[in-house]
RNA sequence: GGGCCGUUAGCUCAGUUGGCAGAGCACCGGACUUUUAAUCCGGGUGUCCAGGGUUCGAGCCCCUGACGGCCCA
């Protein structure tokens, strides 16, 4: 629904007029001959030769970011991708032009040409010869100081956000370099990049709910991937000796903090390797990284300071937990006796936690808060982890590694599971725990990934690291919806309606005698809680005359 | 799930003891040919989150709910 409010309507008899006056507000194209950055750097250059050279004109554009007016002239700022710089408009240069002014607002995209001047004040200007409207906005921008700041505006209406809060700009272009810096660190050491897909019959490869989706033509359902992890090892079984996938996985659980149900995943595997290697890989790439994009290895995260610099500390995962915990896991080998230990020390267990559930918790609510600088806990119990390779001479665990900083878990490695024979047995073994544990995640059991082993995989090593959790940690965010562009929000009151009108509409159709009162009392019990709860009955019941 | 805080103009925010709903920016009208959050003159544009209650009178007090933020589980 578009509001109508006093902007909107002033704005518009703006575009009516420009439209009588025979202006196009929306033109197809215009030509720039030079970014707002690329103006600014040639200005810099003529002064510095200090050449007398006649300068000739330049075209920018951008949206219109200040407006200064002093009757016969006036100041723009401009803004494009690249910077800002000032427009100096003059009625007795530009003549007809300068009408164009009037009908100008903030948030306008503009096109200036005129020579490149530096004003009294020192400020870089493009002294106007003609200006072009480019595109005109109906809406205003937020409060030009402040920005926007409604957090769950800010999320909804990123583009607002954007355009009006510079360190948010900068954040995703951070982002941008994030990704780059990974993939040029990974091409360097010959790894490919390659996709896998994410509709999928099994989505196993991971310990978390999929979310379900329908094929038509299949009349099958498919699930989105919750991992890239057992596509890119049959790529390592076909010769593919390095390989990598940045991509988007899906995890059908809560929103807060630090999920969002849709997040980035880098997922790679490395043909006779082990996770030794990869955890040499993994601080070298990420130290590297905030030395290329932000200078330092030392990064402040709120009033932390952490120091990236490898090598990062190796902890065994039992260690760490009778360290934090005060508790040796070897000696609680059953779910029984390990939960009452853990209510010794007030952690929440339940009755039908499993055992590799309990030391997670334990790992969780113990250990991970402790790991504010760059930890590896290396060596996880078998039952947590059905996809790594047992330590040899050592069989309760496996050769796995999570990597830890700020208290927060940033990725997590193995020793891949080579072995056909027993990747079957430790898959099985996940569908018997389920069984008894059914309030539980496990992995599933993927044939056409047994068989691909059958086929005999190389040792390898491989890794899965959250990028947006990587990018909080960069960024020194807290959350990870200021380090994803558009993350998942709850219901908006917007949608809220749409929801209540869309079912109006659905009852009518399939019963069109339906009295009003009747598709009142049918939506009062049908409509799911988060809906109902959220529709005054009042609202509810005008939605429903109006349909009528 | 629990605790604390918040929801007031398009945006950022004030709002006294319960007594005519405010400021800055934005916007509208006017002045102004080198401004820098331009300045000057004039204009307040509102479902004070919703619904009840107390009261002569509620943005403010009480209850319920919604939404959001932070902290805890």
């Amino acid at each position: 629904m578009v509001e109508r409010d006093e902007f909107f309507q002033v704005r518009s008899e703006k575009l009516y007029r420009l439209r009588q006056l025979g202006i196009d507000p929306y033109p197809a194209r215009y030509k720039r001959t030079h970014t707002v950055q690329q103006a600014l750097a040639l200005l810099a250059k003529r002064e510095a030769s200090e050449s007398s050279a006649q300068s000739r004109p330049v075209s920018i554009a951008g949206r219109v970011t200040g407006i200064r007016n002093m009757g016969k002239a006036a100041f723009l700022d401009i803004r494009d991708g690249t910077g800002q710089i000032q427009g100096h408009l003059q009625s007795d240069v530009l003549g007809s032009d300068f009408e164009l002014l009037k009908e100008l607002d903030l948030g306008d995209f503009l096109g200036v040409r005129g020579k490149l001047i530096r004003t009294r004040r020192g400020e870089p200007s493009v002294a106007a010869q003609s200006i072009t409207l480019l595109g005109k906005a109906l809406r205003p921008p937020p409060e030009k100081w402040h920005g926007l700041q409604d957090v769950q505006q800010r999320f909804r209406q990123r583009e607002v956000d954007l355009m009006s809060n510079q360190e948010v700009r900068e954040r995703f272009i951070l982002r941008s370099k994030v990704v780059e810096g990974i993939r040029r660190f990974l091409n360097n050491r010959d790894f490919i990049e390659v996709e896998t897909p994410i509709l999928l019959a099994v989505a196993a490869g991971g310990v978390a709910q999929p979310f379900a989706t329908q094929h038509n033509a299949l009349s099958r359902t498919l699930y989105l991937r919750i991992a890239t992890e057992l596509h890119l090892k049959r790529c390592i079984i076909g010769g593919l000796d390095r390989v990598f996938e940045i991509g988007r996985i899906f995890r059908n659980e809560g929103l807060d903090a630090r999920h969002n149900p849709e997040f980035t995943t880098l997922e790679s595997y490395q043909a006779y390797s082990d996770y030794n290697e990869v955890m040499e890989m993994v601080e070298t790439m990420v130290s590297t990284l905030a030395t290329d994009l932000l200078g330092d290895t030392k990064i402040e995260i709120g009033s932390t300071t952490v120091d990236l610099k490898p090598p990062w500390k190796r902890l065994s995962l039992r260690q760490a937990i009778i360290t934090y915990a005060g508790l040796d896991i070897e000696e609680y080998p059953e779910a029984q006796s390990l939960a009452a230990q853990m209510r010794e020390r007030n952690v929440a267990v339940t009755q039908e936690d499993s055992w590799g559930r309990l030391v997670d918790k334990l790992l969780g609510d113990k250990v991970e808060p402790n790991l504010v600088q760059p930890t590896f806990l290396i060596d996880y119990p078998v039952e947590m982890t059905p996809l790594a390779k047992r330590i040899p001479g050592n069989p309760r665990y496996v050769e796995r590694f999570e990597g830890f900083i700020n208290g927060m878990e940033v990725c997590n490695a193995y020793s891949e599971l080579n072995d056909p024979i027993e990747q079957r047995l430790r898959f099985e073994e996940q569908e018997e725990l389920r069984k008894g544990h059914g309030g539980e995640n496990f992995d599933r059991l993927d044939e056409e990934f047994l068989t691909a082993v059958e086929y005999g995989m190389p040792p390898t090593g491989g890794l899965g690291m959250g990028i947006d959790r990587l990018m909080m940690m960069l960024s020194g965010q807290s959350t990870i919806r200021e380090v994803v562009l558009f993350p998942h929000l709850s219901w908006s009151q917007e949608d809220i309606f749409r929801e209540v009108d869309r079912r109006v509409q659905e009852v009518r159709e399939s019963a069109p005698d339906a009295t009003a009162e009747h598709i009142y009392k049918l939506l009062d019990s049908e409509l799911p809680n988060e809906v109902r709860t959220r529709v005054a009955d009042g609202e509810l019941r005008s939605r429903i005359e109006q349909r009528s």
